[in-house]
DNA sequence: TTGAGAATGATAATGGTTATCACAAGTTGT
DNA sequence: ACAACTTGTGATAACCATTATCATTCTCAA
């Protein structure tokens, strides 16, 4: 199944942009340019396409949900202090890999590795108080 | 630093439970025992055990967010359409090791590894309508 | 007892996401 | 071309988990 005018018009903007987009950004983006998108037909299409394979997404601890075109395989650090989040340049794991028995039946799309803690900047900030 | 009575109280209700538990299915279950606790208070705690390692949290695709004993390392599939989710019984990775290099001075108290994908059931609703 | 500071919790506010629903666009049959 | 029907769209309202507010309660030292 090809994808719509609008869902393609929606992944080339997620492919244009290096980092990840939230909902109201893309939709923010769409808005300037000509073509503009309702706020509604984005959060549809983004979840279309997430189960079509194309999109993956990831939730910061705000609760604010972040698209990237899937083929993406980056993995993030994620402080749950201030909600900074960096990319990690290589990945860590060099094979995730499901065998059919622990599927069973589920056809896996994508995936995310995250982790979390405390980046450098919030544990200074603490050291004050607490060791 | 040792827990305040309340962040014990939040952690055992957390640890008696087998699987995870949101914000306000928490606040729900304190509520009905002894020794209740306001939703605020909880909140806030779950925050604090997070920052000091002592509790994890995932958020689903509804945008909820699901807490558990860091303690446990679980890895889960999640539905990217019903929602639904599987703990897997293995974990697929056999080390997940970040080098000083790639930290940063990030301190990293838990991490995440989660499949999306579409459960059988889905799969099976969609094929009627396109391969 | 008294006062300063921290903890608590009922409630209001926030804000991203989803549901609603009327309308536009496309499709089919005649 | 026209009618009948389906699908896509988007402004707006509704939803709901989470967070902020703030008055009250608790703690504890002097």
């Amino acid at each position: 199944m090809p994808l719509t005018a609008k869902q393609g018009q929606l992944l080339k903007e997620l492919k244009r942009c290096k980092g990840e987009l939230s909902g109201q950004d893309l939709h923010a983006r769409l808005r300037k340019g000509s073509r503009p998108m309702g706020l509604a037909t984005v959060y549809r299409h983004l979840r279309q396409l997430q189960q079509l394979g194309e999109v993956r997404c990831r939730h910061l601890p705000s609760g604010e949900a972040l698209y990237a075109p899937a083929e993406r395989d980056e993995h993030h650090l994620t402080c749950v202090d201030c909600g900074s989040t960096t990319t990690l340049e290589s990945c860590p794991v060099h094979s995730v890999h499901l065998d059919a028995g622990q599927l069973g039946g589920f056809r896996p799309l994508f995936h995310t590795l995250e982790f979390f803690g405390l980046c450098g900047e919030c544990q200074q900030r603490h050291q004050g108080a607490a060791g």
